[in-house]
DNA sequence: GAGAGATTTCAATCATTTCTGAAACGGTCG
DNA sequence: CGACCGTTTCAGAAATGATTGAAATCTCTC
């Protein structure tokens, strides 16, 4: 099985399915989350070739039309995942990609958390300060100025309502602040904490319950 | 402000408002998921009204056909985030979502590292696999043969191509460490671990670069 | 085992997102 | 300036994904 001696053709022909393949994985993936199959596409394209290569080079070797190439390089770019290079004496602007896999991912996590769970968060505290004012829980349960035909049942609801909302509340800002970390501050944050936390370290708090 | 002595009827009114904005704003946030937006609508309206809803239920509050209200439902199911229940006397199957914020998410993660990450690591692997034995890198760099008129820089191009591609794997089979230490053993994990890294103890690592 | 009610399935329709191609734009060089 | 080269924009076309509604299937009950 080893000895398949190849030459400098066969090798070259090779990668380049190689680097479809990966194409193809990447782009796959990215469809699941928000992001366009073509833009994930690109973005694998410039990160597994690792040299710069500019619109005329992806349009075809992804066989996609100019308009769809500078839309996603421009979506790439405002992710922050890849950037501009030139080229002495070309006029081309050529694109390279990060090659830190960590900073990488990690911008993709600020921009989703911006782009998805702030949003979220927003309208979350809206609404609970909204029933907080008007639909008042606990906080004045005892101070009588009540309407006089106030239903029990539907005070417990609006209470039970409000808890609910708080956990959910509560839940997305832990997963903020933790993203905060990760992110934000020091650049090596993430990548940290996931060599710890998957070490043996810990591995005493994954009993089976 | 606060002086706003509502009737039963206005604070009904005022509940109903604000579940529909806590489902619109999930729904919202489905979409830039893979989830469609329906689905994540039912499985809002079922948490935040915290009791079992039946198909007619849905479909009413949520103004949806009933294949599409059966097709959610089954697909919530699936991904093991709400759960059957009966009444007494009715023939009729209620639905109930998880009322443990954390475990939801966590049902949530686990399902989309099967959906997603497990595939796409699939694929990486067996690409490196290829390239492995078809373009075999520095680990037989020594032993001489090899067709005679090799390229060192095509050589070189792939001993880069197969780094990136092995870093590549190393992230995600950190990040799929990780998610398994959170999801699946001890049901706590992801909720302490959160609040640790979160806590003011881990704080000292977030000092600008 | 027939009927009634409840649920699931699925082809057709509808909506949304993505992609294309061509035209508009912008900067650079002679 | 004005021709050239490259980039961006955008209206419509194509592809994809979600939703409907009605028929098929299931499952109790009597």
């Amino acid at each position: 099985m080893r000895e398949t001696p190849q030459s400098p053709e066969d090798q070259k022909r090779s990668l380049v399915e190689a680097q479809d393949g990966f194409i193809a994985a990447f782009g796959q993936m990215g469809s699941a989350w928000g992001i366009s199959r073509t833009m994930a596409e690109v973005q694998a394209l410039l990160y597994i070739t690792g040299e710069p290569l500019c619109t005329d080079d992806i349009m075809e070797r992804l066989r996609i039309s100019r308009g769809n190439a500078s839309m996603s390089l421009r979506a790439l770019l405002d992710w922050g995942v890849i950037s501009r290079a030139h080229k002495r004496g070309d006029r081309k602007e050529y694109f390279q990609a990060d090659q830190d896999v960590w900073d990488m991912f990690r911008a993709i996590l600020r921009e989703r958390m911006k782009r998805e769970v702030d949003p979220l968060l927003a309208s979350l505290h809206e609404i609970r300060d909204k029933t907080n004012t008007e639909l008042a829980a606990k906080s004045d349960a005892g101070r009588g100025k009540r309407p006089r035909d106030d239903d029990p049942e539907l005070r417990q609801k609006i209470d039970e309502h409000n808890t609910r909302l708080d956990s959910m509340l509560r839940f997305f800002e832990t997963i903020e602040a933790l993203s905060q970390k990760f992110v934000s501050p020091a650049g090596r944050g993430l990548k940290i904490a996931a060599t710890l936390l998957t070490s043996p370290l810990l591995a005493g708090g994954g009993r089976e319950r």
